[in-house]
DNA sequence: TTGCACATGTAAAATGTTACATGATTAT
DNA sequence: ATAATCATGTAACATTTTACATGTGCAA
């Protein structure tokens, strides 16, 4: 899978400019895939250039203009295409678990050092899983889901949403296992 | 954060080749950090030219000579520094997310290959969690851990479990939202 | 004799990151 | 005046992925 499908899905749940993208890729969508702005342009340029969404000038008062994606009939084949492809396993990058099983080979002072750091990622986590929840309040309320789109949204933002708290969860075990160490 | 480190604490736990390295990142260390063996040999070799691991070289009857890499100081040095910096939020990219709001934009029999695609995949981590218990049942039999090193193993191992775990439910929830939706 | 495990690499293409670059409006 | 937000890009560099490339020994 590359960038060009989660543009793909974004801009087929709202056409919007590039500026606009690199925002929601810092949010909601952000939760199951990043970008940069540079990435999100270059890659726009890219799937304009094949015929996969389509811009129109959009002019502001008082603002830079700004031109705003739309997908087109090729582009939604492409994604309806990829959606039929197997879902690949997930390449995982976990930073934290390399320095829980480096921290073996540092001295106590260094455990320590990563223990107020574990902490501090915790109550990172902590204020996503706020943000996830207060999303989930203000978009939906509502027991039984507006339409397929919130249906399948409000899937995601739960998967989200446990994830969050698995992490809380193991952070804590990590917290009490650097404590734990022989001292 | 970079390969490098991910190899380090791998040679720091057990000095070994490129080749045992690529399937250790297939295995225990690709639970958290993966890697390909192409991507291994150019590091490693990086590595060595930066003093950071040394190989001896090792004649192997009936085999191919292979060469040991161990950490040396310098390397050792490297990791304690890094282990003192923040961690870095971790890069999301997970796909079947995407392809799960993607599904609001394709059709019926669309939605319905995507369920039978999760259902397999959910075989797939269930496949994975059997694995990691079993791994647990024999690498972490008492309820004491024996050291340092193999505390620390068993957490991020622990975290591990609680990721396919937390990935069976949501699946499950994911299965039944596409079952539930509008046809 | 076919395939698998062991063992190590190179090359090209795609992707991703970091730094640089510009310029307007709005709020403090 | 100064910073933040809106808006779009280029350039250089690093990393990752995919394909190619080679060769031995052992077991079925």
């Amino acid at each position: 899978m590359a960038l060009e499908h989660a543009i793909l899905v974004s801009l087929l749940e709202q056409p919007g400019s590039g500026y606009e993208l690199a925002h929601r890729f810092d949010r909601s969508i952000g939760r199951f895939w990043t970008a940069t702005h540079q990435q999100i342009y270059r890659v726009l340029g890219r799937m304009g250039a094949d015929g996969w969404i389509t811009a129109e000038q959009v002019d502001q008062r008082g603002r830079p203009d700004k031109r705003r994606w739309s997908v087109t009939d090729p582009g939604r084949a492409v994604l309806t295409d990829w959606l039929r492809e197997e879902v690949q396993p997930e390449a995982v990058r976990h930073e934290l678990a390399v320095k829980v099983r480096g921290a073996a080979f540092t001295d106590r002072a260094g455990q320590v050092a990563l223990l107020v750091e574990v902490a501090r990622y915790r109550a990172d986590h902590e204020a996503v899983l706020a943000r996830y929840l207060a999303g989930e309040r203000r978009d939906f309320p509502g027991t039984v889901p507006a339409d397929d789109r919130a249906a399948l949204q409000h899937v995601v933002l739960r998967g989200g949403i446990a994830y969050e708290r698995m992490v809380l969860a193991w952070l804590d075990d990590v917290l009490a296992t650097l404590r734990g160490l022989d001292h």
